[in-house]
DNA sequence: GTCAAGGGGATAGTAC
DNA sequence: GGTACTATCCCCTTGA
């Protein structure tokens, strides 16, 4: 992958981590880690814009909870006694990225669709509704037999007064195909998430792992930006690569 | 022909 | 109130 500044960045994480590492409470270590490197993305601000660059949601984001990080990241989840301790921590104690407690309503961002799958995928009781296919490409499936219980319990977290089905869902999932944030894969039920998403959702790449994201790619081919993934993409889709992958 | 799944235009809802 | 973005509704097409 290309990243521009990588020998700053890198100092700028071990920072962060040795900051990290000298909190005794653990929610303190995750939650002041992360802010630790939000504060150096931000004192890098040319590195944000760079289109090669993707990153975690900005501290202007107040609605970003640390949870919702925690929750998005498959090394975290690697033990799921992780998973259950902050699914059973309450929100009040969540501390948030932006460095308060989460408004209430106004000025926190709703939960949006593709979060809410990444969150489901990571939850040993939605197994049964969707599962990983090719976990680090992103790519995941419905389960046929229970994908409108997932859906039903989309519409719940959202609130909804109608019912939500998959095929409302599914419309929902086609328009994170324009801006690229989930792509459909040629293979029933199943989707693929954007190496955009999959970073920002994935704090492992501050922590100082890097993730190798193969969007159906060749090893000698590197992702370089959204727009080119998805022309890649693309081009693998209309070849028949994407089934292949899938299917192997 | 039937059914599940996918596609897309139109529109409602919400945040800023 | 306007605008942009996202979700939802609804109907049609496709493929097994």
């Amino acid at each position: 992958m290309n990243f521009p500044d990588q020998d700053i960045l890198g100092q700028a994480f071990e920072d962060a981590l040795e900051v990290l590492q000298q909190q005794s409470d653990k929610e303190m270590q995750y939650s002041q880690g992360y802010k630790n490197c939000l504060t150096v993305i931000n004192h890098h601000s040319h590195l944000r814009a760079s289109p090669s660059y993707s990153a975690a949601p900005s501290t202007e984001d107040p609605g970003y909870s640390w949870r919702n990080m925690i929750n998005s990241s498959g090394d975290f989840y690697a033990d799921e006694t992780v998973y259950h301790m902050l699914q059973n921590t309450p929100e009040s104690q969540v501390m948030h990225a932006a460095g308060g407690q989460p408004k209430a309503g106004k000025g926190r961002k709703k939960l949006r669709l593709f979060e809410y799958l990444h969150e489901s995928l990571y939850d040993p009781a939605m197994a049964n509704c969707i599962q990983w296919v090719d976990k680090p490409n992103g790519v995941f499936q419905f389960v046929s037999k229970n994908k409108e219980k997932l859906a039903e319990l989309w519409g719940e977290r959202k609130g909804n007064r109608k019912i939500m089905t998959y095929q409302k869902m599914a419309r929902a999932l086609r328009n994170y195909g324009r801006t690229g944030e989930i792509i459909k894969i040629r293979r029933k039920l199943t989707y693929q998430f954007s190496a955009v998403v999959l970073q920002r959702l994935a704090p492992a790449y501050f922590l100082g792992k890097e993730t190798v994201y193969h969007p159906y790619i060749q090893p000698n081919q590197e992702y370089q930006c959204a727009d080119e993934w998805i022309n890649y993409n693309s081009y693998m889709y209309n070849n028949g690569y994407a089934l292949q992958h899938a299917n192997s």
